[in-house]
DNA sequence: ACATACTCTGTACAATGTACGTAGTTGCCG
DNA sequence: CGGCAACTACGTACATTGTACAGAGTATGT
């Protein structure tokens, strides 16, 4: 999302206090799937558009352009129509068009059949999935993630990934649970990383350059002696490394630690079993 | 991040394309150190506000309003000044003042000394306080992280927490690493906590009332043979409690996951020394 | 006294989501 | 076959946002 800056998008994003058209939960649903519940289909002229051209066109622009750049009017332009015609396939307005650009990317993700992988690598492979689908759309962490759209997309991933833990011998709470941590995880990690892809664009300066900078405004500024953890450390990590690479750093890092923590948990319940 | 409509405010923030007025990282720096390196600072008339009055009453606005309710004209007007008179104190606008912002709520947090505290208490009483902050600022979660304002509440809650894994072993990086999981762990609990909570409002419905309208809906559409852990697993963990519960086993689910993950870095790091 | 360096404010603009009303188009029913 | 009902499409309009810009007012230093 870009943007205090068009080209920022994802530091500092707000929203005008625009109303979300006209809500309707059932509607967004029978969107979701497609459902043409119209009792009669063929009265008016013959619909120049389809919903999924319209979120199409957004998933493109937010892809290549952030999310801000996904305006009513920029989709509009980009399927050579009205900014208004829009809403006659998207009725709900921007809020529910982000629902269906989720659940559609969702839904285009090749999900291979397990094998005989174990659960670690099953778990890898799910938190690798969810990366990559996050670098390919970045637009995807500002998404909520509490009472997502239950879509076609949604409930195909969910089931997918929750059957990475089947046979572990866990309670479906603890299975549902082990996911949300792991998912979790990865958008956060991903955040990190998709700031620091962002930001040296957004403020025209490379990340050697900004810490370079930093260090000797603050280095008039900031006592070593007061902080000498915070200086020592975060030299050795901000400065030494990019913010690219520090964040697949922390992402084996991070995995490594999920895994075993995970880990403990199924040892446990196999022992009790 | 935040929402389409006005009310949401943390599901999908957008940036209205305006410009984040003149960025000076130099200056930015200077301000939330509150360096007052104008060289004659007695010319004019007496400045009748203060970058502290501004960026206090920006919080407030934001702890009760949300962050989208914070803008230059709000908290011009709870400071009974013209919109414009606020960027003679924070010349970077809104940008600026959210970094200010996020600076003076880190900085007017207490923290404790670690007394007697083993590795994992201290690292609980970390994720602790950084829940508890969100919990007190949601706005924070749209914080960016890579590449924060460097300012002084910055700056001590950084050398705070790293002072939690003083004595394991662990190098400068390890140590860093291990903290920014920890983090990024509270932070995506945190953010779904928040969604959470203010989905209701939006949508002006109860959690209750939104999963059995759901519910209905879906038995329509979904086929619980070609979903059956989504449908028996999704059932289990949303229906049956609301969303805040949720939020909270999550957090104590991951958090003794965190724990185990970073136990076993401790334990193999101090078994090789 | 006068210049200088401030503070403060009003006006203005571009961009946003979307309500509303209107015009045009098609199939169905009588 | 005539008319109506349902539908698509679009132009206009408004409120709200961040902030550039220019000018007016005010205190201090010389």
């Amino acid at each position: 999302m870009s943007d205090g800056v068009p080209v920022k998008g994802t530091e500092t994003d707000f929203m005008p206090p625009n109303k979300p058209a006209t809500p309707d939960p059932a509607r967004t649903l029978s969107l979701l799937w497609r459902h043409t519940l119209s009792p009669s289909r063929t009265r008016g002229p013959r619909p120049s558009l389809t919903v999924d051209r319209v979120v199409e066109a957004a998933v493109t622009i937010a892809d290549e352009q952030g999310l801000d750049a996904v305006t009513v009017r920029s989709v509009a332009q980009a399927l050579g129509a009205s900014p208004m015609s829009v809403y006659t396939y998207v009725p709900g307005g921007k809020t529910e068009l982000l629902e269906l650009m989720i659940d559609v990317v969702y839904l285009g993700e090749g999900r291979p059949a397990w094998g005989e992988l174990g659960w670690r690598d099953r778990v890898t492979a799910v938190a690798n999935q969810n990366r990559a689908l996050y670098a390919k759309h970045p637009w995807l962490i500002h998404a909520s993630t509490s009472r997502p759209p239950l879509g076609p997309g949604v409930i195909t991933k969910y089931e997918y990934e929750l059957s990475a833990f089947d046979g572990l011998g866990l309670s479906d709470v603890e299975v549902d649970a082990a996911l949300t941590f792991v998912l979790g995880f990865v958008q956060a990690n991903a955040r990190s990383a998709a700031d620091a892809a962002v930001l040296p664009e957004a403020t025209a300066m490379t990340d050697a350059a900004w810490w370079e900078a930093q260090a000797e405004l603050l280095g008039r500024v900031v006592d070593p002696q007061t902080f000498p953890r915070a200086t020592r450390i975060g030299e050795a990590a901000g400065a030494a490394q990019g913010g690219a690479y520090q964040a697949d750093a922390a992402y084996r890092f991070g995995m490594d630690r999920v895994l075993d923590g995970l880990g403990r948990l199924v040892e446990r319940t196999k022992k009790a079993r």
